[in-house]
DNA sequence: AACATTTAGTTTCGACTCGCTACCATCTTC
DNA sequence: GAAGATGGTAGCGAGTCGAAACTAAATGTT
C-alpha cells in the first residue's frame, strides 16, 4: 500500500522532468490552469502546493522568466499581481506527461476506475486534514456563491459574495483558495 | 484524476522532509528495508527508483555519511558492495511519515480499500510498462526460485538458481532486481 | 491621524536532488 | 589478452526545499 503511493508519486515526479521543466514547475502550471482569477497568485499557489511563499516565489519567477506565465497588476491591491498562463504554457500543458496516468486509469473497468477515484479522494482528504490543509474546491459547491443576488444583475448572475464580483459561467468550475464548503454537501 | 495523483504525490513528498531526511533519502531507506541482499546495491536502487546511478550514488553517500546505511564488501565482485540498514535507520523507519497514507486507507470501508489497492496497482503497472520499467517482485513468484533442488540441500531448501545461493524463509518476501515472473501467475 | 498588525511578495542561505557527461576499476566474453 | 560490459564515483548547472530576514502595501485599533 505505502509502496504503491510512493512508487506512483515518484513516477509522477520523474515524469515531470520533461520539456525542460521541473516537477514543481509542472505543478505550478497545472495549478494556474485550474485556478480562478482570484487564486492565481503566489500566495494561493504556495498554499495549494503546501510550501512556503518563498519557494513558490522562486518557482514562479523562473516560469515567468521562461515565458510560461505573465504577471499583470491587480486593482485595489498594489502589492499583489495575477499570474496568467501564456499560449506557450497552454501548448506545453496539452502534452502533460501526467496524462499517462489518466489514460492508464481509463483503461481500467469503469467501476474499478470510479472506485479508484473515490478511494484516492478519500485518502487525500484524510491526509490533507491531518496537516491542517484543505483541498481547494470549485465555486459550484462554495458558500460564497450568491444564489439570491440575481435581481441586481441580469442574465447568468453568478456572483461571489466574498469578492463581490460577477462570475462567468466558465469560472464556476475553477478552484479557489477561499472555497468554503456549502452546507448540504 | 490527474490532480488527485499529483496532489497525493506531492503530499507524500513534502511529508518526506521530516527528520532531516529528504524525499529521495526516505525512498532509499524504504527500498533497502524491502530489498533482498542481492538487490541492496547502488545500481539496483537506481533502477528501482527510476533514476541514474550517479544520482543514486549521491543519495546513498549522504545516507552512509549520516549513519543510516553501512556498506560491506561483496565476495566475488570487488567493484560492488552491499548496503544494509543500521539500527538508526530501523528506528527512523518505524515512524515513517508515509504511514499516514496507510492508516488513511485503512479508515476506508474494506471493499473500497481493496478496490483502491487494485486500482493503484493496475495503474502503476501500466505506467511502469509504458516506460520500459518493471516493478520489482518477490522471490515467491520468481522463476529463478528453485523448487526441485531440495535434494542437495536439507531442510527448507529454498534456492535461487540465478545467484546459486540458499535463501532463508524470511528472504522470500523481499523484492529483487532480478525478479522474473514465473508462468502460472 | 498615528500606530500596530497583518498580508503579499522577494531575497538569500545551505543542504540536497536531478539528469548529464566523463571517468575509473573490475568483471566477462571472445 | 584485448574488447566490451558492468558497478560505482566526481563534477556541473539548474532547481527545489524550508527558514529567516526584509520591503511595501493594506487593514485594524486606539
Amino acid at each position: 500500500m505505502a509502496e504503491l503511493v510512493e512508487q506512483l508519486g515518484r513516477c509522477a515526479c520523474s515524469e515531470a522532468f520533461s520539456a525542460g521543466l521541473h516537477p514543481a514547475q509542472w505543478s505550478a502550471l497545472r495549478y494556474f490552469e485550474r485556478a480562478n482569477r482570484f487564486s492565481r497568485t503566489v500566495s494561493a499557489f504556495a498554499q495549494y502546493h503546501g510550501t512556503t511563499r518563498g519557494t513558490a516565489s522562486q518557482t514562479i519567477r523562473s516560469l515567468v522568466h521562461k515565458g510560461y506565465l505573465q504577471r499583470l497588476p491587480v486593482k485595489h491591491d498594489q502589492r499583489s499581481f495575477r499570474l496568467d498562463l501564456t499560449e506557450k504554457a497552454q501548448l506545453v500543458l496539452a502534452s502533460d506527461p501526467l496524462g499517462e496516468f489518466v489514460s492508464a486509469a481509463g483503461a481500467l473497468p469503469v467501476e474499478q476506475c470510479s472506485a479508484l477515484v473515490l478511494g484516492l479522494r478519500a485518502m487525500l482528504d484524510q491526509v490533507l486534514e491531518k496537516r491542517a490543509r484543505r483541498p481547494f474546491g470549485v465555486c459550484t459547491s462554495c458558500e460564497h456563491l450568491g444564489a439570491a443576488d440575481t435581481e441586481h444583475q441580469e442574465g447568468c448572475g453568478h456572483h461571489c459574495r466574498l469578492q463581490d464580483e460577477v462570475l462567468g459561467a466558465q469560472e464556476l468550475g475553477r478552484i479557489c483558495v477561499d472555497h468554503r464548503c456549502r452546507q448540504g454537501h
